[in-house]
RNA sequence: GGCCCGUUCGUCUAUCGGUUAGGACCUCAGGUUUUCAUCCUGGAAAGAGGGGUUCGACUCCCCUACGGGCUACCA
């Protein structure tokens, strides 16, 4: 591999990324610093129709989020800046110039209008207007008009663009990493507009412009640009630069499998497709992201990871450094690959059983905080609950209602487990256990285990008569863990105050 | 419509000519836990179809089918 391996992740600032986009610029990142290379992000806002003001720090937000940081961006060592197209708007034209002076791109005056009259009539005619070498001649350009018109239109200060002029009659082989050997007819590709009436480049000069200029070495992209390929090649060509390697990444497709995932898909599936929350700036609109709905962001990474790449080994859990490790672009496969929930919030719950239960206390105590404000709990305490309930957990937002009665004592039961456990002669039997309860000295779990299963041994009435009314008054339910753990944990009194509140209420 | 890319269990995938086609998610069954969940064990589940090439094809080639992408003065 080349020592200087260079790749950028270029988003349009036209909404918040998806994680899609995250997936490319991980891609890129992985490949970047397996290579010990740098990680451009290069801002593609030559679009002023669609630009959206705050999906730039979205962006910037959710690389950071991600822990996929870049090395060289906006604001950020600033050596080949800047970073956002927009801002090197002046720099484009000459190159366009470049084109048209050594006869490789012309003007073009048509219309918007004009042109999509031909498209519609050519529909009409189920054909395909293509402006390219076969009527070029015929429509309103610096090839098929004279030059002193073109020179007066211009001088006139008519609204122009500048279109490649594609080479005619060759095949252009073009190498793509994943894909292998791709090979193109010149003759069925359009004649692409660069530089757009309104003074901006389109993607494709910009792209290839700053890709250049910034010596990117691979472009590492999604597979909607591969079509693309030849055009952007055929660029490299008419400059005489040297293009860089390319890499198309498979789609990410919709759950559904129709189509490659989308902004617009948010809520429609049932799952957040953006790494952190984003309202819209004019519909008001929010939509749901992995960073809010609880994901860790090492999990959604490695979700994503696996998308469309896969070590050949059988591990599936990789930090992030291990993932870098592990990363080839070879092992790139080549088909789009459907987003699958249940995977990812098995990923999700894996690593929720690694984190540890410091760090965990943390994170619950700000539910906590709002669910039981007037408790002062220590983190003791929060940590044993945590280390009872954690492997039933995907989300730490799991851990109150798999918890709560560690906290406080449930009020209300749940029916189908009181009909099923609390029976005749179950009060004498749990007034009868109160006083049992009472005579213990030493409430630890282990002391009360061993007291408890004396009594109900000695009493010979087995332990379910005992533990599922038990087990009722202090969780309200028939769940949770360890009933004598559980007893432990809230202490005598408390343990007391359950089962009278139970006799009286049930 | 045209051009391009793709196609292994329901899903994500391993396999780089010779395997009982492996793993994970999901699912089903059993076990552990005198609750529930977890956990453990086991099961079901795949090479789109048709031609070649080869002693031998999931693997290489061709055709068809299906899926996807692109086809804007959007990226």
């Amino acid at each position: 591999m080349p020592n200087n391996v260079r790749v950028r992740f270029a988003p349009s600032p036209t909404g918040p990324l998806h994680i899609g986009g995250v997936r490319t610029a991980l891609f890129n990142y992985l490949f970047a610093k397996k290579h010990k290379g740098t990680f451009v992000l290069r801002i593609e806002d030559t679009d002023q129709n669609r630009y959206v003001a705050n999906a730039e720090k979205y962006i910037v937000d959710a690389l950071e989020w991600c822990k996929i940081p870049f090395d060289e961006g906006p604001n950020k060592n600033e050596k080949f800046g800047p970073y956002r197209q927009s801002e090197r708007k002046e720099l484009y034209k000459q190159y366009a110039d470049y084109l048209i002076e050594n006869n490789k791109a012309y003007y073009a005056f048509d219309t918007s209008e004009e042109l999509e009259f031909h498209r519609k009539d050519h529909e009409a005619k189920k054909k395909t207007f293509i402006y390219n070498w076969h009527n070029r001649e015929k429509l309103k350009n610096s090839l098929s008009l004279h030059t002193a018109e073109v020179k007066q239109r211009i001088d006139n200060g008519d609204k122009y663009v500048i279109r490649f002029k594609t080479p005619t009659n060759e095949t252009v082989t073009m190498h793509d990493i994943i894909r292998g050997e791709i090979k193109i007819d010149t003759n069925v590709l359009d004649d692409k507009i660069l530089f757009k009436s309104d003074g901006m480049p389109t993607y494709h000069l910009a792209n290839i412009v700053d890709d250049h200029l910034m010596e990117i070495s691979h472009v590492i992209r999604g597979e909607e640009w591969l079509p693309s390929m030849a055009l952007h090649l055929l660029l490299y060509r008419a400059f005489d630069w040297k293009a860089p390697k390319f890499a198309h990444l498979p789609l990410l497709l919709k759950p559904t499998g129709k189509g490659k995932l989308s902004k617009r898909d948010g809520d429609k599936f049932g799952f957040p497709v953006f790494p952190l929350e984003y309202t819209n700036e004019k519909t008001n609109e929010t939509s749901r992201g992995y960073r809010e709905d609880g994901y860790f962001n090492d999990a959604l990474i490695n979700m994503l990871a696996f998308l469309g790449w896969n070590p050949g080994t059988e591990q599936e859990i990789f930090s992030l450094d291990e993932l870098i490790q592990s990363f080839s672009l070879d092992k790139v496969n080549k088909s789009g690959a459907r987003f699958d929930l249940d995977k990812t919030k098995s990923i999700q719950r894996q690593y929720l059983q690694t984190k540890s239960n410091v760090e965990l206390v943390k994170l619950f105590r700000q539910i906590l905080k709002k669910k039981v404000p007037n408790r002062d709990l220590n983190d003791t305490y929060i940590e044993k609950v945590i280390s009872l309930i954690k492997e039933r957990a995907t989300f730490v937002a799991d851990f109150w209602d798999l918890s709560s009665y560690f906290f406080t004592a449930p009020t209300e039961f749940d029916a189908k487990a009181s009909k099923k456990s609390w029976k005749e002669g179950t009060v004498e039997l749990m007034e009868e256990f109160i006083t049992i309860l009472t005579n213990i000295d030493n409430f630890s779990t282990e002391n009360v285990e061993t007291k408890v299963k004396e009594w109900i041994t000695s009493r010979e009435i087995g332990f379910g008569k005992v533990m599922q009314p038990l087990r009722l008054s202090l969780v309200g339910a028939m769940s949770g863990p360890h009933l004598f753990d559980i007893m432990g944990m809230i202490g005598k009194e408390d343990t007391i105050g359950r089962i009278r509140f139970a006799i009286n209420n049930l």
